[in-house]
DNA sequence: ACCGCCGGGTGCC
DNA sequence: ACCGCCGGGTGCC
């Protein structure tokens, strides 16, 4: 119960409302939804009204009685303290202020009683408050029912909604007396809000959502089974306990969580929804294991263990007679696994088995449907699945029904409105497979689009999850923790580096150190350093004063990104294009600039999602976001540029994806080459590694692909053997770069040149020891998942890191500033306006030029 | 009786 | 609906 004492605690230090609550920080801010609800003042589009990004800050306004009428004329049926969804219909022929009602199963029970829609209907269309129904009672008659309508708002909209109410002759109950009621009747939480919503650091709130797992002892959860022949890797503990709970769980034929059979009939404990109808057992689940645990291995084995029928996949040997098939399995099974973005298959699979796969992206993927129904697995991507969802005709993937899916990286379906997270979804499954290190990023909402691909009914609707765990549990309501941790203990296994297993640490890594190497500039790097900085600094403090940062971002954003370039090469500086005079001109120069900067390759954040960027677009006001997050943004009416309030559209976005249009700065004009402070330390520590131990491989990483292409200069000249692994290089050229590192033939290469960002969570460079993080990120999350791929299962030596920080730089502030966001205590449920998420933007600017 | 009262027909939005 | 509401029939006690 540490949790929710915490929960409590930690609720008493914060104290204000969300609104006033200090943020410095845009990184571990809120997730995408709250952001854009800030950023974006009219609500994304929902039935229910209020949007989703707004209910965090709701509080219950009261309670009204009303009437649901004409029931004899639909079929939807409700049980005693059951839910309901309201759902207005504006189109209804006969009132336009209909507002229709529907049981859990969206079947219709009937509508609100013609004076009471008319006052409500204002109220939702205007999204003023959610309103949602409770049916308090069983009636014992055909024709109206009686239901307890609940006003969720934020604080700011009490006024409206109650004056507006007054109007039509109606006063909210209190809710405290209301709830009470209902309480009283073991009914669903109806809870006043007692509590204001819960503040916790993201990394409090990761450390107890992992405390929900600790406490797990009765669960079957630590039997193990061996895997079937088909499996050539050993399986450590874990993974055999990971294995045998995969099994049990698509073998299952449970009633899925909160569900019981009473009387013929199958009830929901959450929501007091009855049907006559078996609900679907739920065949897999979320594998939550930390990065590193082997969650692709135990993946596999589950698929070759579990094939067919609970029947492994056979091994054909041959032996001095011929072919000898192990098991008599049936081969073909009539349906298939699709596998998103999970790779590794063929080293852990034995090569006598008889598995046919294939791959399934790129443009000259397999669209046969005859042929991929023929396949045992298909393996695809997060790209060719989004692409295909939704195109006219059927797409093959979204065609088939699958026996199993598996989403490898299962985290990046978490946002639940964009097209991947949709395609996903819309997969047709028996069994269905989530593998993520980090189920939880930011707040509870994360979870929700995770638990919707499992089909868990009722949770596939996000009113549903939000009325019976989300928000009881970020108001601090224990029944409401209590349901979330049953979920969770039923759908997910996670296991932590910490985790014990017969007694032992489930994993014994070497030891990790990490070690600051401060560099000096040189005399003449840093007169142009100083330079540039000063000039940087005048150009700043101006927008500072005309309170015009946001607007110049992309010239901030250049000032910033040379700074640290120079910290790193003089060569690497990206040239100002000339500037125009116009303002037509200013601004595509403002555009030029931002596509010029963020080809160098560097690492920024999406000012909307907060999280790196990904197939970043620059709008015509030059400010820089996700392609997904903006396109989101624009959907909207008057759309409104995040960064500075612009008009926004489609067809002024320019394209820059920072891989494909890395340029090696003046690959024609390149200046005869000359080192730098930075790589001079580099090569320093390269050649000595070298001289002690030839054996030792490192890891050379930066957010600067151009940097890369610099080192490698000195690498040649001194005779090191090194690949190269970064964001544009193609499928197979990563599988090839990778293997070729990995190997231990005396050929090998002995430095990884690495793109900070490339490669996703299951990138695995343990043939190094060594990692130089030749310059800092935005992101110390970034930066801790790049120093895993070397330090984690497999690893035998001790790791040392070295970051290199140039004195007196934009660097030293960067490193202030990571240690800054991991101090500071931010809402994790909290909502953070427009202007607190730029004031924060602007106040990091000055600290990183000290103004 | 420009009322009251009765009892039948009727019924979501 | 074992209601409310409507509108027609009806009319001292």
């Amino acid at each position: 119960m540490a949790f929710w004492q915490n929960w409590y605690n930690a609720q008493g230090g914060a104290g204000a409302a969300s609104a006033h609550f200090p943020d410095g920080s845009f990184l571990f801010a809120p997730d995408q939804e709250e952001s854009l609800a800030q950023f974006i003042d009219s609500a994304l589009a929902d039935s229910s009204a209020l949007a989703e990004e707004a209910l965090d800050s709701a509080v219950l306004l009261g309670n009204l009685r009303g009437n649901v009428v004409g029931l004899r004329y639909y079929t939807g049926v409700v049980s005693k303290n059951e839910m309901v969804a309201l759902q207005r219909e504006p189109r209804n022929a006969h009132d336009s202020n209909a507002i229709r009602v529907n049981n859990i199963n969206g079947d219709q029970v009937g509508h609100l009683r013609r004076q009471l829609a008319a006052a409500l209907a204002f109220i939702l269309d205007n999204k003023l408050a959610r309103i949602e129904g409770l049916v308090p009672y069983k009636v014992n008659n055909k024709f109206t029912m009686p239901v307890q309508l609940s006003f969720w708002a934020p604080e700011a909209q009490r006024a409206a909604v109650l004056s507006h109410l007054q109007q039509h002759g109606l006063n909210l109950a209190p809710p405290t007396q209301g709830a009470g009621v209902w309480r009283a009747r073991a009914g669903p939480s109806y809870r006043a809000p007692s509590h204001q919503p819960v503040h916790m650091t993201a990394e409090q709130l990761k450390s107890e959502f992992d405390k929900i797992f600790e406490d797990i002892k009765e669960d079957n959860k630590t039997a193990e089974m061996e895997p079937a022949p088909a499996v050539r890797t050993a399986l450590l503990p874990h993974q055999k306990q990971a294995l045998a709970w995969m099994v049990t769980r698509e073998n299952n034929w449970e009633l899925p969580p909160f569900w019981e059979l009473r009387g013929g009939l199958y009830h929901n404990l959450l929501t007091n929804f009855t049907q006559s109808q078996r609900p679907d057992s739920v065949h897999g689940g979320i594998l939550a294991d930390d990065m590193g645990l082997g969650k692709t291995l135990s993946t596999i084995a589950l698929i070759l263990s579990n094939f067919h029928g609970g029947r492994p996949l056979p091994v054909e040997r041959s032996t001095e007679e011929g072919a000898e098939v192990v098991d008599k399995a049936p081969v073909s099974p009539p349906l298939h696994t699709l596998l998103v973005q999970l790779e590794q298959f063929e080293q852990h699979m034995d090569p006598g088995v008889q598995l046919r796969r294939c791959l399934y992206y790129g443009p000259n993927r397999p669209r046969d449907p005859d042929f991929l129904s023929q396949q045992h697995v298909v393996l695809t991507t997060y790209t060719t699945l989004t692409t295909e969802h939704g195109v006219k005709g059927v797409s093959p993937l979204q065609a088939v029904l699958w026996l199993r899916v598996v989403l490898d990286e299962g985290h990046t379906i978490r946002n639940p409105n964009t097209r991947q997270t949709r395609a996903a979804l819309a997969l047709k499954a028996q069994r269905r497979w989530l593998l993520t290190g980090t189920p939880i990023q930011n707040s509870l909402q994360d979870l929700w689009s995770l638990v919707s691909f499992l089909k868990l009914k009722p949770f596939t609707e996000r009113q549903w999850w939000h009325r019976t765990i989300q928000r009881p549990v970020s108001l601090g309501d224990e029944q409401g923790l209590r349901r979330l941790q049953g979920l969770l203990r039923n759908i997910t296994l996670r296991r932590t580096k910490n985790s014990q297993v017969r007694g032992r640490p489930v994993v014994t890594l070497p030891r990790r150190t990490l070690c600051l190497q401060h560099i000096s500039l040189c005399e003449e790097e840093r007169q142009i350093y100083q330079a540039i900085m000063d000039e940087g600094r005048s150009t700043i403090s101006r927008y500072l004063r005309e309170d015009s940062m946001m607007t110049h971002y992309a010239d901030v954003f250049a000032i910033l990104v040379r700074l640290r370039q120079l910290c790193c090469h003089p060569h690497l500086t990206a040239r100002t294009p000339p500037a125009g005079a116009t303002t037509e001109e200013l601004r595509a120069k403002l555009v030029r600039k931002m596509k010029m900067v963020l080809s160098c390759g560097v690492d920024e954040e999406c000012a909307i999602c907060l999280d790196s960027l990904r197939l970043p677009v620059i709008t015509h006001c030059a400010h820089v976001f996700c392609r997904l997050c903006i396109c989101q943004v624009i959907q909207q009416t008057n759309a409104r540029c995040p960064m500075c309030r612009a008009e926004v559209r489609a067809g002024q976005l320019v394209e820059c994806s920072p891989g494909e249009t890395d340029s090696t700065p003046a690959e024609s004009t390149r200046p005869a080459w000359v080192s730098s402070s930075k790589v001079d330390a580099l090569m320093l520590s390269l050649i000595e590694i070298r001289r002690q131990d030839p054996n030792i491989k490192s890891l050379v990483v930066s957010q600067f692909t151009a940097f890369l292409s610099l080192i490698e200069i000195p690498l040649r000249a001194e005779g090191f053997s090194f690949v190269r692994f970064d964001g544009s290089m193609s499928r197979s050229r990563r599988a090839k770069t990778v293997s070729s590192f990995q190997s231990c033939s005396p050929a090998s290469p002995t430095i990884l040149l690495l793109s900070l960002r490339a490669g996703g969570e299951g990138l695995t460079l343990t043939a190094a020891s060594r990692v130089f993080l030749m310059d800092p990120a935005w992101n110390p999350a970034a930066e801790d998942q790049c120093f895993d791929r070397c330090h984690r299962l497999g690893q035998t030596r001790d790791v040392i890191i070295t970051k290199f920080i140039v004195k007196d730089s934009v660097e030293e502030n960067m490193i202030k500033i990571q240690h800054r966001k991991r101090d500071l205590a931010i809402g994790a449920f909290a909502a953070k306006s427009h202007s607190e998420v730029t004031k924060a933007r602007v106040d990091e600017i000055r600290t990183l030029i000290d103004l």
